[in-house]
DNA sequence: GCCAACGTTGGC
DNA sequence: GCCAACGTTGGC
């Protein structure tokens, strides 16, 4: 395979939908609806099928890493965008040219040992990730494959 | 195009 | 619940 997979982190409320949602889910797929932010956005545009993702839990207590899925859907468009009765209804997208757009993701693993914010800042080798910057609120943000390389063998997972 | 006001994110 | 950091909006 000539070209490298890519990865990255998504992260998701728990309380909205955690880790154990998406391994229910059917199929153990999601679509990943809500984002609306052009960074994130443009980062799932640049996701291919087979991208690896960290699933991070936000909001939680602890805030950590707990798991992997897939990248198994490329980006189509968002409809809750044009749901009036939708959270995330946005008047200014129109179906001719959709705003914003959604990947599907497959569930792959929870680590038995979930990586806390607090673990990961104590890891040297990570402090370049997006997620440890300071002010850093991106819910999709790319990962190295060093730094993927790093945080599964700190999971004990492969 | 500047920037103040406002809304959101998310750790604490 | 607080609030720092950040993104977006809109008046000018």
């Amino acid at each position: 395979m000539a070209q490298g997979r890519r990865y990255w982190l998504m992260k998701s409320e728990p309380r909205v939908f955690s880790i154990e949602d998406l391994a229910r889910s059917p199929k153990q797929t999601t679509c990943w609806d809500g984002v609306r932010n052009y960074q994130a956005r443009n980062f799932m545009r640049a996701m291919a099928a087979g991208d690896r993702v960290l699933f991070y839990h936000s909001n939680a207590e602890p805030p950590a890493v707990v798991g992997v899925a897939e990248v198994v859907r490329t980006t189509y468009p968002d409809a809750t965008q044009f749901d009036k009765t939708s959270h995330h209804y946005d008047p200014g997208s129109v179906p001719s040219a959709p705003r914003w757009d959604m990947v599907d993701i497959q569930y792959r693993q929870t680590f038995k040992t979930s990586l806390s914010l607090d673990r990961l800042r104590q890891e040297s080798k990570l402090k370049g990730m997006v997620l440890l910057q300071k002010g850093s609120r991106l819910s999709v943000q790319p990962v190295t494959e060093a730094e993927w390389a790093v945080v599964l063998k700190l999971a004990g997972a492969k």
